[in-house]
RNA sequence: CGGGGUGUAGUAUAAUGGUAGUACGCUGGCUUCGGGAGUCAGUGGCCUGGGUUCAACUCCCAGCACCCCGACCA
């Protein structure tokens, strides 16, 4: 049986991961072995996806997975952010290499080292590459999905001709992701900036889609980062403006993983097991056969056919009763279920649950529309996570009231903050919590910082986080 | 890297210093099917190395692995 999720979240999680069918452990430490139902969630979410960011004007292509030590060397905050997570690469066969091989953290360095050879004029900009590929962090701690030593995403890098062309790239793309968790998902997020302490290792600045888990844990659901000349220089790309002068090129690199499928479990999922989103769900129906008669078969073959553009799967299984497979495709949240058995015959109805509120409803097969069920069932869930967030957003009039609603009831914390990284280092320590980020949005109104007391205007959003 | 835990069948677990049991799964049969069916038969297992012992899955030591909790992080 399934945890609680008021019981022990985390084992909850673990149970609905697993039990759905999405991934399970593999014999390396800390690395996941993504299911085929799991997979299908996945290649959903790139074929919209990929759609959005060809949008954005980026070509896919592929680099290699290995990156010379000398290249990620180059950019100092960039390798001081990254080497304590590289995994590399000593030896070729039986003979050791002359130089060691970092598996890719991430691209930059291996990209623009090419960059600085497809750029010499401003006509070749704006340059905009897109890279779908696994990446390798060894990382502490693994949680699956959300935290794993290979993961797999999409990189988005941009080069351009001045900082307001990458400001724009960096926040279209931010605007993207959002558009994405929130039309695609269904999971509501709040876009912001990233403290100094909380940005991209070799980053001007970092935006992110930052969304609330039922825990009250935020989640970071994609993020951006503003690269500024910082890699230019370090690796020399540089353009003729249409003066004649040499000019270094703005960049922008930006990416979603495949934790976005943690977030999907944790932002929708409830005691039965998972809930998809219809758009992205590998299957948006399941019918189940009540009984194996004829007429029965018959029903259903002619409710397939009327299944137009829809990912459906008949659940034939004889040795399981309805009533488990019913269990069964509620824990892998297949948002629309229908039952056929002789009474539906009968009267030539259909009996259908909707995955978010499981009221059984039988109505004339004429007036079934699927369609309508899961278009109204996909804006319900990002209704249901906007609400959440908004009724699990706190406003503070102390620090000891912080303290209070991060510990017992989590959820973000509205509230200003002097822009001081001393007080965000200790407000972290004390409580845990981390300013997830500036929210774009901001009143412009006057305030105090809620650690030290500080005269300011500058809102942000404090939460605990994944 | 620190703290804790666990290694027994495909999975989850139990017991025992003297030839390993249960449940689920899986295979076959019959009966079933409107919220995790019943029955009969079958299948299948002690992480690695060393020590103690007449005898080790069990006790001891070491190793390895994985999981959980923290610091690092998408």
């Amino acid at each position: 049986m399934l945890t609680k999720q008021k019981d022990d979240f985390a084992k909850w999680y673990n149970d609905v991961v697993l039990g759905a069918d999405l991934a399970e452990y593999s014999p390396v430490k800390g690395c996941m072995i993504i299911k085929p139902y799991g997979y299908a969630i996945w290649e959903n979410i790139q074929k919209a996806m990929d759609i959005e960011i060809k949008k954005l004007g980026a070509s896919n292509a592929y680099f290699p997975l290995f990156i010379p030590e000398k290249f990620l060397k180059k950019e100092s905050e960039h390798v001081e952010g990254f080497s304590p997570q590289v995994a590399w690469v000593t030896h070729g066969g039986n003979k050791k290499l002359q130089e060691r091989l970092a598996i890719r953290p991430t691209s930059e360095t291996i990209m623009y080292d090419v960059f600085k050879n497809w750029i010499q004029s401003y006509r070749d900009l704006p340059l905009k590459i897109n890279q779908w590929a696994n990446i390798v962090r060894w990382e502490m701690r693994p949680r699956l999905f959300l935290r794993t030593l290979e993961f797999l995403w999409q990189e988005g890098h941009t080069a351009h001709a001045t900082k307001e062309e990458a400001d724009e790239m960096a926040e279209s793309a931010l605007r993207m992701y959002q558009g994405f968790a929130q039309d695609w998902l269904g999971i509501y997020c709040v876009p912001g900036k990233k403290t100094e302490a909380e940005k991209f290792a070799g980053a001007l600045y970092t935006l992110s889609v930052e969304a609330l888990m039922k825990d009250g844990k935020a989640l970071q659901m994609g993020t951006s980062h503003q690269l500024g000349q910082n890699f230019s220089k370090s690796f020399g790309i540089q353009f003729l403006d249409e003066k004649g002068r040499k000019n270094y090129v703005w960049q922008t690199s930006w990416g979603v993983s495949t934790r976005m499928i943690g977030g999907l479990v944790m932002a929708h999922g409830d005691d039965k097991g998972l809930i998809l989103p219809p758009k992205i769900a590998p299957y948006q129906i399941v019918i189940i056969p009540i009984s194996q008669d004829g007429l029965v078969k018959n029903h259903i073959s002619k409710i397939e056919k009327s299944l137009k553009e829809i990912r459906f799967i008949t659940d034939n299984r004889i040795q399981q009763t309805p009533g488990w497979k019913f269990n069964e495709w509620e824990l892998r949240g297949v948002p629309l279920r229908i039952e056929i058995g002789p009474k539906e015959v009968k009267e030539n109805k259909i009996t259908f649950v909707l995955r978010n509120n499981l009221k059984r409803q039988t109505i004339d097969f004429k007036q079934f529309n699927p369609k309508k069920l899961l278009d109204s069932l996909q804006k319900e869930l990002l209704a249901e996570t906007k609400n959440f967030t908004e009724e699990n957003t706190h406003q503070v009039k102390s620090y000891s009231e912080f303290k209070e609603i991060i510990n017992k009831k989590g959820g973000f914390i509205r509230t200003y903050w002097c822009g001081d990284s001393k007080c965000e280092k200790k407000i972290q320590e004390e409580t845990k919590a981390t300013i997830r980020c500036i929210p774009m949005r901001q009143k412009n109104k006057n305030g105090r910082c809620i650690k030290c007391g500080k005269e300011s205007k500058l809102e942000v959003f404090f939460a605990k986080a994944y």
